[in-house]
DNA sequence: GACATTGGTAACTGATTGGTTACTTTGCTG
DNA sequence: CAGCAAAGTAACCAATCAGTTACCAATGTC
């Protein structure tokens, strides 16, 4: 056996998804990458293949560790509009925390990528259909208990609830003030009663 | 008097525009811009000075012309809840236009440049600002007219349509297909009566 | 029609880009 | 301890970056 890798992968990844999440993909070059891994270009290239498949790892990683557990209240089996006040709470929240300036990821990446790179866009397709799933399901609990009208449309109600989960995220990144986005939470969840 | 521009300036901002909302701050090279504003990259430097201020000033002319043109039935004086649904209607049929994809420069700036450079940041800062304003009058009218619940928090629904602009921006940029966009709009005004 | 002022063209600058190549060091295995 | 595979280092690559400079062309006034 060979010596052994200096680093860990996944400790490397979230490094990476800190750099990405604050610079953006473009204006992070792998110079800056390496360094801010910890980790020598040699072995980032060894590692990754090329930027852009080191993109996607952080993209994986991030949906698959960093959104399940921000999600985790809306994507509880038994969800519902309690869980989801809740959240919007939590979002709103990070805008007193060191994610502001940062926002998320995914978001981010829908804004700047997306639109140019078929790669990261399937993580962001994926991304939103996840948000929408979420939200329809705890959002057919919440009718069940009674918290929403028996006639509201929760397709509808699911793609704003999404919808506005993206929104905020732009305000954290674009560092609106918390009570921005404090009422942006609290008027998009008005429509839940009680 | 010596020879004349051979290009007008605001044709100029506007392919600039074009160009920022399709690719972004970082990925536009100088060299495509100037190709795709029509003009030499010296004549794009005397009348610009450099990248950034040219951004700048895309972001002027887009606050103040394309913006104001999008946003004209939310800060009429006289906009109302009518005025509110026919907006967000609007925004979603972009999903079925050419801006599929190029989103909102001011959405796009936000998630891409304002964190990073304080010289987009106050223009993005103005928009949200813009928004949350247009909106807040626009629900007064409506309050007045008994589209909405007289003991609504219109502060909080302000935030909240602001914010749901910016995320169906986001969408409009990341291909979200049409209906995902109306169905946002359709649950964002969902608390509007009538 | 000569001059002055501007725009347009293109070559060029040093720095930086993503990515690679030779070479040294490390640490396990037989 | 000899051998070897992988990690680490750093120099290097062509291409591209934002921005500049020297030159030519066009247009106006006098």
């Amino acid at each position: 056996m060979p010596a052994p890798k200096g680093y860990d992968r996944e400790d490397v990844l979230d490094r990476a998804i800190e750099l990405f999440r604050r610079q953006g993909y473009s204006a992070t070059s792998t110079a800056e990458l390496a360094q801010g891994l910890g980790i020598n270009r040699k072995s980032m290239y060894a590692e990754f293949g090329s930027k852009q498949e080191l993109f996607e790892a952080a993209l994986k990683r991030y949906s698959e560790v960093h959104l399940t557990r921000v999600l985790a209240p809306i994507e509880a089996p038994d969800a519902n509009a309690q869980s989801i006040r809740e959240a919007f709470l939590g979002y709103a929240s990070a805008g007193e925390t060191r994610f502001r300036g940062l926002g998320c990821l995914m978001a981010n990446t829908a804004a700047e990528r997306a639109a140019l790179d078929p790669g990261s866009a399937k993580f962001v397709e994926a991304y939103l259909a996840r948000l929408f799933k979420g939200f329809r399901n705890a959002l057919a609990n919440a009718q069940a208990e009674g918290h929403i009208s028996s006639q509201a449309n929760l397709d509808d109600l699911a793609a704003h609830f999404a919808n506005s989960v993206v929104g905020i995220s732009v305000l954290l990144r674009a560092k609106a003030t918390p009570e921005q986005m404090y009422a942006a939470g609290r008027g998009a969840t008005s429509l839940l009663k009680l």
